[in-house]
This record gives structure tokens, C-alpha cells and sequence, in this order.
DNA sequence: CAAAAACCTATTGACATGGTAGGAATATAG
DNA sequence: CTATATTCCTACCATGTCAATAGGTTTTTG
């Protein structure tokens, strides 16, 4: 399987985000219960989301979660780079690899080089406004 | 990362016969060091290839291994299917899998099924001898 | 018979995944 | 000021997969 739960996660995290945004700030622990994700595993996916400026969480009762921009600002490649580490399909693509002493020779890079730039515009051209429920 | 060793070796092996089909049968020690992988774990991978009738191979002393068909008759994404299990991005869209309970309300099912079909037909697209060295 | 090769089964170490546990820090409501 | 609600932080664990190794057995040929 190609996307763990932690990407999927996050952006199931993110959509719920968005449709209840009239709300202002979400308890996770609310998310969590209509997603239905263990509350303590979303505690450990948010983090980078919230470093990268992503989300904005504030503390204390009263406290929660919201999205820092538009829905339709949000690219789902964006939020799956940063929550997966990276959506390169083999490790000589990814972002500061070490390059391959057989590149030379490699068959198959130009066709994981055509697929890595496939995957990466298929996921920027939608966004969190084309993934939320039509109301 | 998405395709692991397993994909990754077997296409280069199909590739090594493809390129020295005029052999006949190749020994498994001798492709695996023209591509520098353990034999010992050649060995476990390449009997699906077998089973499926993808590549023959012959025992005892002057045997080894050899295509079935011609390399254009391949799909890359058949050989990728086989060795990886599945190319699909998320459990509920694999083969068989159980139905998910939240698809009434998934908001992201439409896209990964669009992604999985997306990542099916270019590999689907490819086959072996587009990936042979041009001589 | 000896060598070469495919074939088979078990085991290992490393790592990722998915999840749990227990709390500390922070802010608000009353 | 205190109780409560919430984010935030660290550690841990159980399971599974990946990549590889090990040590054979069987089959065939020269």
C-alpha cells in the first residue's frame, strides 16, 4: 500500500477542519470522535502541521484547532509531502538522496522520474475546497 | 516510500533476461551480479514470476532462467502488481478488500480512485522492452 | 560421480506503523 | 484562585514488513 494512515489521517483531519471552519476553534478530541481516529494518535500527526503554519492551535479550555487559510489554498500534494515525508515512489527520487552509482547504467529511472512528477501533479492539482462536501 | 526492493528487483532482473535473451537459459548467480543483488534473495522473489508463467527456468547444472514471451508483451505494471502484492494507494481499494464503513461519508475516496487508476494504466503503459537498452 | 543450478524453509535485524500511557504546560470559566 | 479543558510532550509497545542471510534438498548435466 502507497499512503499510510498518517497522511490520510491528516487530510481527513484537515477536510473536517474545513467544513466546520464557521465553528473557529475544534478540540482535536471532537475531530477525532466524528472521524473516529484515536485521539492520541492524531495528538502525534499534528505537530508538523502546525510547525509548517498549516493548522493554528491554541491552548488551554476554549482551545483547539483551525485552518490558517482558505480550504482552496491547501494542496492535498502539499499536505501528503509533509505528512508522509515524501511521495517519491523509490529513494533515489526523494529530496537529498545520496545519487545512485548505477545511475548510468538504470534502466528504469526515467520511468520513476516520469511517474514521481505524474503522482506529485496529480496530488497539487486538488485542493481541500475540491475534496469538501458540496453545501 | 511506495515500491519497495521486491518490485524494483524483479523488474531489473526481467530486464537483465530481456536484454541477454539471446543466452537462452541465464543463471540466477550470474544476473545477480551483473545487477549487484544477493542471490539468496533473488531466489525468494522469482518464484511468482515462475508461477505465473512470467519467465521458465530449468534446474541442474547448465539451467537457469529465461523469459516466456517476447519483452513487448509485458507490462510493467503486471510485474509491479505481481511482485508488490497491489499498486493500490489505500487498503479499501485492494483487490477483495473488505468494504469500508465510513464510504458513505468519505470524502476522498473519489480521488484515490482516480489515482489508482492513474498509477495502474501508466505502468500498464510500459512494457519491457521500452526499458531495454537501445541497440 | 561431481558440479551446477533451481528450489525450499527458517531465521534474523532493522525499521515503520499504529496505537497506548501518563503526564506537563497553558488557558479559560466560574 | 481553582477546577477544568485542552494542547503539547516523551516514552513505550506490539505487530508486521522489508531486506537479507543461512543452510540446506532436489534435479540435471557433463
Amino acid at each position: 500500500m502507497l499512503v499510510s494512515t498518517r497522511g490520510r489521517y491528516a487530510l481527513r483531519v484537515m477536510i473536517d477542519l474545513a467544513e466546520n471552519q464557521k465553528d473557529g476553534y475544534i478540540p482535536m478530541k471532537t475531530v477525532a470522535e466524528r472521524q473516529d481516529i484515536s485521539l492520541k494518535y492524531l495528538e502525534r500527526i499534528l505537530p508538523s502541521l502546525v510547525k509548517s503554519g498549516y493548522i493554528e492551535g491554541i491552548q488551554g479550555k476554549g482551545g483547539g484547532y483551525k485552518l490558517t487559510w482558505e480550504p482552496s489554498e491547501y494542496r492535498i500534494g502539499d499536505i501528503l509531502r509533509l505528512t508522509e515525508g515524501s511521495l517519491a515512489p523509490v529513494a533515489c527520487l526523494e529530496c537529498g538522496a545520496k545519487p545512485c552509482d548505477r545511475e548510468g547504467e538504470c534502466r528504469t529511472i526515467a520511468m520513476w522520474k516520469k511517474f514521481d512528477t505524474l503522482v506529485n501533479e496529480y496530488f497539487d492539482g486538488i485542493t481541500l475546497a475540491d475534496l469538501m462536501r458540496k453545501s
